[in-house]
DNA sequence: TAAGATTGTCTCTTACAAGAGACGCATGTA
DNA sequence: TACATGCGTCTCTTGTAAGAGACAATCTTA
């Protein structure tokens, strides 16, 4: 649903109504299975990207005899297709810190019985690289390549340590300032709060995301001083202070092995 | 290596040297980055392809921008990237076979020692979608990803059965039919082999791919009479009878698991 | 230090892909 | 039975992206 949402984000919001790269249509479609999260007819694809149909059916099929995508069970509906996983597990081999960070949220989520994630700066934004649910019986329901704008999170604060104050302004927007309750926060605020991070080496946020859990999170570091990625833990807004300390204990201690150089 | 080798699959063998469309520039860098398994120059990658430099660049900074390939480490390398692995993620929520598989072959090799693979075709070739080596010291090789003519494989012959000998012969070239040895199948030979697997449920290879191993298979299907997948381990060649018909045994409970009214 | 190779950027041309829209074939529904 | 809606394929035009090639900057190696 959300019409072109999707595109706009990706796109620059393109008002000329010219003609547009083949390539770029095809990002556009990715993106856009990416944010359905489910087979979807050619037609109602070529109305969420906004692009022509007659453009639309050559696309995707083209996408579709690369592999990348497949037509789905039914019989006229697309998704992603086998080639992408194959991409994508050649990604994770090439990426030794995501490679041991999942095996490292993994193992943290079983040991502690909490949510536990991973996560990532994608283009500018806020993304769950992996999660590992927990044991609780109300689960917070966190998808893998979910993406939140920054400032909802404890992470968001952490990857943004380090960059100029010009840097941060471009990666937030007005939107992303406004919390899912409604509240506003002030970018002054946010961008001290990033600095806070920055200095103590971990972030705790509580109520930003919703009104029930509270998000510990830790830098893991590519280079001394460079935010690679995060690890977090969601847990119930009302743990404890003492049982929150030792967690963060534990998530430091973690991020520390995956960190180089940190 | 191997120059323009990957192209020629992909792309048909064009000859002509016109122009060639973006999108299938594109696909055919994902593809050469799947073979070569590592970061690559942009020089290289416009030789490795084929391609116009300038083409390349443009390319390249569209994908990177994307998200689809990132920049590696060292500065002027280029890789896949974060965004291949979401959507790859992406498929695997989407696919229940894919994913439920994968943990059967998990547990297999857990539970039997013995390297475990689910392989599917993937446009006409057999393919290690997944696999998870054994406990053995000398442990076969054998990436996610990989691509194998189909004679030198069992699961091969299982993929195949069902179909007409027309769209066997289309998927098999003269090439397939030699075995790394230098031993040449019989097409005949091997079309029998696919109908004997497809009568008795399962197949077994020994010394095909190489002198050491022999591989037991055994379908998945999606749909009654459609084989999807296969399982199969990969055991030492002088594997007794007994444990190897013990081992189809199970191999056949976890495909049966797995398969949708087979 | 000069010659050679490579890397990233830019410009300009024209071959060709993106797109509009028509068409036939299924469905659905009044 | 007529009418509407959606699907997949085709044709034709024209705006534009692929590509050739020149350029300066950087790295080799002799």
């Amino acid at each position: 649903m959300q019409d072109g949402n999707a595109l706009a984000v990706s796109a620059d919001e393109k008002t000329t109504a010219s003609r547009e790269k083949g390539l770029n249509r095809v990002l556009e479609i990715l993106d856009f299975l990416h944010t359905t999260q489910r087979a979807i007819g050619i037609g109602d694809l070529a109305k969420g990207v906004n692009a022509p149909r007659s453009t639309t059916y050559t696309l995707v099929r083209s996408l579709v005899d690369a592999g990348l995508l497949e037509m789905a069970g039914d019989g006229n509906r697309v998704y992603f297709g086998k080639k992408l996983y194959l991409y994508g597990m050649d990604y994770v081999r090439g990426n030794d810190l995501l490679r041991r960070g999942r095996q490292e949220v993994d193992h943290l989520s079983r040991e502690t019985g909490e949510t536990s994630e991973l996560c990532m700066l994608q283009s500018g934004r806020y993304t769950i690289v992996h999660s590992s649910p927990g044991t609780r019986p109300f689960r917070i329901s966190s998808a893998t390549g979910l993406q939140i704008p920054l400032p909802w999170t404890a992470s968001g604060r952490l990857l943004l340590a380090g960059l100029e104050r010009a840097e941060i302004e471009a990666m937030v927007s007005e939107d992303d300032l406004v919390l899912p309750d409604g509240r506003k926060l002030r970018l002054d605020d946010f961008i001290a709060d990033i600095a806070k991070a920055g200095v103590t080496g971990y972030c705790v946020t509580s109520g930003l995301v919703d009104a029930y859990t509270k998000c510990l999170a830790v830098p893991v570091f590519s280079a001394p001083g460079k935010v690679e990625a995060t690890m977090c833990l969601v847990v119930p807004i009302d743990t404890s202070e003492e049982r929150t300390g030792s967690l963060i204990g534990l998530l430091r201690d973690r991020a520390g092995r995956l960190s180089i150089g940190g």
